[in-house]
DNA sequence: GATGAATGAGTGTTCATTCAT
DNA sequence: AATGAATGAACACTCATTCAT
């Protein structure tokens, strides 16, 4: 139980390194094997296919992410609930009881984010080519099915579905961001310490960047 | 005189055509040949290389789009000299002079990129494998030396050498934010007159973000 | 355990046969591949590229050809030390102690490349473009390191150092003349038999024209 | 006149410098034409093919050699009479008639060559793939059939037919030998002055080899 | 005399994948 | 559980050569 599926382990270390190195598209198998100490057929044995692998280092990370996600917005949306309407000085923001809120909540993210940064690393820059080149397109469209509300919300409007062409433009453009964010987070940071003090100011971009969109015009 | 070239011109056409559907790597010069009526030998009359291919459809307007950035740069830098030490009220970002300034700036770039749409698209998301891969990282690069600048400006330092970790690492993100703007108007907008109505809404967010940092504890 | 290594020996088989027929150069591994039956990809799966298809062709046989060689030189030094300074009569030369020697220790040589035949007609005439064009000179300098020795011993100089620009030349062409003189033998005797009643002629000649040399002026 | 024909000019220099570098087979005209800035039609132009512009470097000088040749052979063998049947101490080789009768002959030989030093340098060492890659066999066959007849002579035979097999392979050999002298003094003499000085020795290593050969059992 | 364009067959090489053992 | 062998299609690229203009 502790010898068997150590080739597997090692096939997955050897992955992870050469689809790091090289990205989805131009890792070898060949390579992987070679590093691993195993002929090509071994691979097949645990895994369906190149996809399969590499599915293999993320996908199970990306599924816990997912959830992890939605809560995240959910909870996001109640916090921002007590802003709706209101006008701040964007001195106030960073005080304002939201964002203390949120970055509480963004937390949880990052933490999960860092816990499998490898996985993350791969997932949100080097799957181009895989079946989850679409990934980060996928995250920002959960991201804008709640930004979507909470912006109708901030702005007044009944439902969301009141959301002008504009609206949702600039609805997509923030759900992007906020991906972006996280994102950029785990890709430039070198630790969970790091991350968590960098969030903050980025966090108050995004929240400043907020305010000015629902309040302009 | 009209007929001449027209074999190149069909090669470029199919050349985009592929790179757009499959990206630079996966594209098929054999495939683009086909498409062209013509044989592999023809493309490699015109063109050194795939490499040299994708070059003639994106590097002149790269080279342009970089003289026309830093331009933007220097310019965004000038309006915002206005607003250094200041606070302001979100709700008054919107009507400061400096933001319209910065429109009329980035309408410039903006322009210039639905000029050449296909191209920077090209560029901008199917580069992955060629020379360019990183050029987004470059523009990156240039954003963060002014901006980098104009953030110790307006948090009244004397030097960007001043500049904590901290403070570096937030200039990176805004810089990187401010490129992805650029990137995602030529992404998703289908003509420039879209693109202008949605560039002020971004800005307002941008600027926003800006203020709530520079604000910030 | 016969049938395995089959595929690598058809292969080898059929790339001796290519080379042989055009040279390292023009010789097509596709060729290749349909005379031994089998696709491209399965001489990949043996040979790392087509230097080193020929390389398993040639290699060892040349590794213990330069032992050989080494081993031949200083015996040949070693006969000759009988002879420095001394005059003969070309009529005594086919009796004399160091003739009877030589012959022995060039007999050594020439077996060897019978025993490897094909290896050597591929390796001395039909390597040009792969990395063993020049192995003819490596060889002839290994002779040239050797003779300098000899020819200085025979001349009555205290060293190889003492060699005029002319001597050099000389030398080298005597080199170069007893490495061609094993490359005839290879490539024009059908088998080791004959080769080794030429070979007597043909160091006769050799040291007949080493005599006149030493002798001459 | 004079101004006509200056790129047929121009692509032989190219094509000389192109095949000197790469020999026949990796010669590029592409290359050739490019250094010649014309295109690679304009060759075509002027010479029917690869072959037909690698023969206008190097036809005439071999034809003309093939003359010089012959009449040097010729020569030599008149030469030769005088020591048919004779036994002759090494140490006076050098100062025989024949020696001397033989360098004068020689000497028109290596002089030619140098006038057509680069043609030389191309057809003997680097015509492989070409038609002319079998030129110095074709040589040595010129030599030996006039060796033939000189070893009969020398030897005291009737006529040449009747040289045994062994005969025959020694004579092959040391009609290779003399055309090798000629490719080796071309090969590594810069000058034709050079050339003349090593040239005594190398004949003077000859005609001790051909002694040694005649007296030898 | 020479260009510019194009051909078509060829090159060595790499790849993910399969499968009998 | 893993090996060793092999497939077959694809790849970017190079070449000598042709020919209408």
């Amino acid at each position: 139980m502790d010898k068997d599926k150590e080739t597997r382990k090692k096939l997955l270390e050897c992955a992870m390194k050469e689809f790091k190195e090289k990205g989805y598209m131009k890792a070898s198998l060949r390579n992987i094997c070679k590093d691993a100490g195993v002929t090509t057929g071994a691979l097949y044995f645990f895994f369906k296919d190149k996809e399969d692998l590499f599915g293999n280092l993320v996908a199970e990370p990306l599924k816990k992410l997912e959830k992890i996600l939605v809560v995240h917005f959910i909870e996001e949306m109640a916090a921002s609930k007590q802003l709706a309407g209101k006008k701040l000085d964007v001195s106030e923001i960073a005080k304002k009881q939201g964002f203390d809120d949120d970055y509480e909540i963004a937390q949880n993210v990052v933490r999960f984010l860092f816990e499998n940064k490898d996985a993350f690393d791969l997932l949100l820059t080097r799957a181009q080519g895989s079946s989850y080149e679409n990934i980060v397109d996928h995250m920002v469209d959960m991201a804008e099915m709640h930004y979507s509300k909470m912006y109708a919300a901030m702005k007044g409007y009944k439902s969301s579905r009141n959301l002008t062409k504009e609206d949702k433009f600039i609805v997509h453009w923030m759900s992007h961001d906020q991906i972006d964010i996280f994102i950029h987070i785990v890709t430039h940071c070198k630790d969970v310490k790091e991350a968590e003090k960098q969030l903050k100011n980025m966090l108050a971009y995004m929240i400043g960047g907020w305010m000015a969109v629902i309040n302009n015009k």
